[in-house]
DNA sequence: AAACAATAAATGTTTATACACGTAATAGGT
DNA sequence: ACCTATTACGTGTATAAACATTTATTGTTT
């Protein structure tokens, strides 16, 4: 991990500079470790995070659009990563019956069983972000929520 | 734009939770917007960050593995990179004579006109984040370095 | 000097992502 | 009822990333 430091010889032009550079670092770092903690579950952050945005509507089926609104990251093939998951079992899909386009999918009992795990293991991965007081904790949320405003 | 309150029934558990969402919501962000202010020159953020490290170090030609050090992001693939690069012109390689494994890489002129170019397109990307005070800024520099520790 | 380990790149493969287009169903206006 | 636009989803494709493996060269040990 030498990743700190990235552009050695030129140093920042002025701080926010620095923080363009900051933001990659962080955004680099974000993407690693988050991936990390969904491997031993065989599942990519998208992947739980639609499975969350499912648990919570459940019992009620979701759209696929509707799913496709909630998910942070914005992504054009909601099919196939609704496939992947009813392949693996997690949902269950079928044409909503009112509206023939539509496509209703609801998170099943396997998938409500591997959130409850991931739930526990969730609490670990927060603890990396527990570095930070609380009140540096409340600061960067704001920050960040400026940020992308 | 409709992500800035991904999770919508279940709100967050509290703010270092809430952090971790904010945290993928800036990352998925930064991304985006990163990609788009270079598009136009066809260039991805890892391909100029490549051409930075390389412009930093000229005249002097730069090996592989040292340009993989000073990349942000973590990536095995230089290779292929740097072969991309050279097919635009931008970069030239040579086998370094000293260690016959290693491969000197060197920005080319055409490369450096284009980083030139990029400079005055950066003062405007960089403007996105002078929505932030300096006090802001610094601190947000501050917590993200720490986050990452 | 020979054998073995370590290093620098290149390559192969699998999976994810982005972008654009296609198709089916519905809604709305006339 | 008919035409058009819109919506919801699926698919095709090109590019990128992650990960492991391969090849060539060098360093090291005996």
């Amino acid at each position: 991990m030498k990743h700190e430091d990235p552009i050695n010889p030129p140093a920042f032009k002025n701080a926010t500079h620095k923080l363009a550079v900051n933001l990659h670092c962080t955004t680099s770092w974000f993407n690693r470790v988050s991936a990390e903690w969904l491997t031993p579950y065989d599942l990519s952050l998208q992947q739980f995070n639609v499975l969350r945005i499912l648990r919570g509507q459940h019992p009620k089926p979701s759209r696929a659009v509707l799913v496709q609104e909630h998910m942070i990251d914005r992504m054009s093939n909601v099919s196939r990563l609704i496939e992947k998951l009813r392949h693996k079992g997690l949902v269950e899909r079928r044409t909503c019956p009112a509206d023939r386009r539509a496509v209703d999918v609801v998170i099943t009992d396997k998938g409500l069983a591997l959130l409850a795990e991931l739930d526990e293991a969730e609490q670990t991965w927060l603890k990396t972000f527990e570095i930070l007081t609380p009140e540096e904790t409340d600061m960067l949320n704001r920050l960040l929520a400026k940020l992308r405003s």
